[in-house]
DNA sequence: CATCAAATGTAGTAAATTTACAACTTATTC
DNA sequence: GAATAAGTTGTAAATTTACTACATTTGATG
């Protein structure tokens, strides 16, 4: 992938002015993109044409396209791995690790998401008399962030923290109701029989939640997400940032769907508000 | 840094036709850098000059030198713009956006945020006798989140999403307690009000907030964060995932400061969890 | 050492980018 | 509301850049 580790690789089958071509570029790389053809030529010693089928030798359209492949290689500053917090780090790393291991977490989600899946929960979700959110401990204040979006759009919707209380919600359910019930390991066993109990009910229930989980075999339809989490910590991060984004999502979709009017409702909720804040300050 | 970022921000800077070439190249960036100077022209129905232009007002020597930055731009590590959700997007889109944007503005969150600020918050909450999160609307379910995580480290850890509870709660703090108070615009009335409350008896108060907002001028430390927001939508996203993962540093800090023998603890806490869960099939 | 194949370079051509300038639009001033 | 200035956009020519076709060289082999 990386055009310059290519080069490296393939070194040996380059001929002798190829050699002295890769031998400029990976001296000074950030030299070589901003360099013309002739110059790079020049630089190398060889001939403008010699340095046109280096580039294509490394399966690029020509120059400039081999300096695109190389700008791209060069702007590698955020290595994307999933670094994992240490004993000895201090403020600075476990800060840096936490938000680029949380970025990487969403880069992962967003491959793993099935879009068709999403736009058929946008389409349950628009078309249902109530919606209910359910989940625990760590997902409990994810679905209370589903509660406070969803409960803008003037849709009946439920979230209990309460156990017992999202049995009883859930067996009152019908036909017309959506449960979304999240989980990351889908593995919690009072989240599993609500699924049942839901399902019994006629409910369609949607899970946020692990591959063919426990959990995901009870839902009608599953928005899976895999996403790794740092174990070592003993608190799940990352998958409770990639279901509040999915949220989000099913959120955005849901407003696109009803339309330009229903924004304007929107808006209204958010100006009622108003009069609970201070004034911006106009600067 | 970021050229896409920077042509979002330049927008109402440029004139009519320039500006139709910025959505042509947000719009699909991709096919931008690819493309030569006149089918790029073409597409924006511009002149090629025009083209030439819109690149130098971004600070790029031309055409080609701003297709190099794009092009980095569009690597793997800081590809984010901050697109907008539009009307006409489908969940293909959409998607893409939110996911984009919400790890833009995670970038942009680990670029504001003070590493010594959050250095002292550790200090402060591993030394606390008591802490208590408090948000309201979007931000009660980041505070929410707060409490399950430092509930886990067998700390006195208090949550409400009741204003008055919150209130009666500060009411009663003193100088051994840490009030973590969550707010995106820091102009929410009662929140600044909490904050009032409890600096008057003695607890040390801190915000994560934005800069500068009333909240921030109650806080004894703030964790700012400036995050941008797509006030379209008229919901809070970006700005709560960047709470979140402020909360997961702040958690992470204190387990670390704890030392090995309370990670143990936490294991234990975590262990605990097992018996109402599936087992994982071993495969 | 003749011959072929691979490698490299030369020169010309095509394409792409930039510059200079003219035409046009939009604001500003009297 | 006309006159003028400032800014914007396009046309066409100039220049730079990259590529192609072909010629030359190199080196290996019988």
């Amino acid at each position: 992938m990386n055009i310059l580790e290519k080069i490296t690789q393939n070194k040996s089958a380059f001929s002798k002015s190829e050699r002295k071509v890769a031998e400029i570029i990976l001296d000074n790389p950030q030299t070589a993109i901003h360099s013309s053809i002739a110059t790079l030529a020049k630089m190398s010693d060889v001939s403008e044409p010699t340095v046109n089928r280096f580039c294509r030798r490394l399966d690029t359209k020509g120059f400039p396209d081999f300096k695109l492949h190389l700008a791209q290689s060069l702007a590698n500053g955020t290595p994307y791995v999933n670094r994992h917090v240490e004993e000895s780090d201090g403020p600075e790393e476990y800060t840096k690790k936490i938000f680029e291991s949380t970025m990487a977490s969403l880069e992962v989600a967003r491959q793993s998401v099935d879009i068709n899946i999403i736009n058929r929960v946008v389409d349950l979700l628009t078309q249902a008399q109530k919606i209910s959110f359910f989940g625990l401990g760590a997902s409990a204040s994810v679905a209370h962030d589903a509660l406070n979006k969803f409960f803008r759009f003037n849709v009946p919707v439920v979230y209990f923290e309460d156990v017992l209380m999202q049995r009883m919600s859930c067996m009152n359910s019908n036909e017309d109701d959506v449960v979304v019930l999240i989980s990351h390991t889908g593995r919690t066993k009072s989240l599993v029989e609500i699924a049942h109990i839901a399902r019994a009910n006629d409910a369609t229930v949607v899970g946020i939640t692990s591959k063919n989980s426990p959990l995901a075999k009870e839902c009608n339809l599953v928005l899976s997400l895999e996403v790794p989490e740092d174990t070592d910590m003993y608190m799940p991060m990352a998958s409770r940032i990639a279901q509040l984004t999915l949220i989000d999502i099913l959120a955005t979709g849901f407003t696109l769907r009803r339309g330009g009017k229903f924004r304007e409702n929107l808006k209204r909720v958010k100006d009622t508000l108003r009069g609970s804040r201070f004034e911006k300050r106009q600067d």
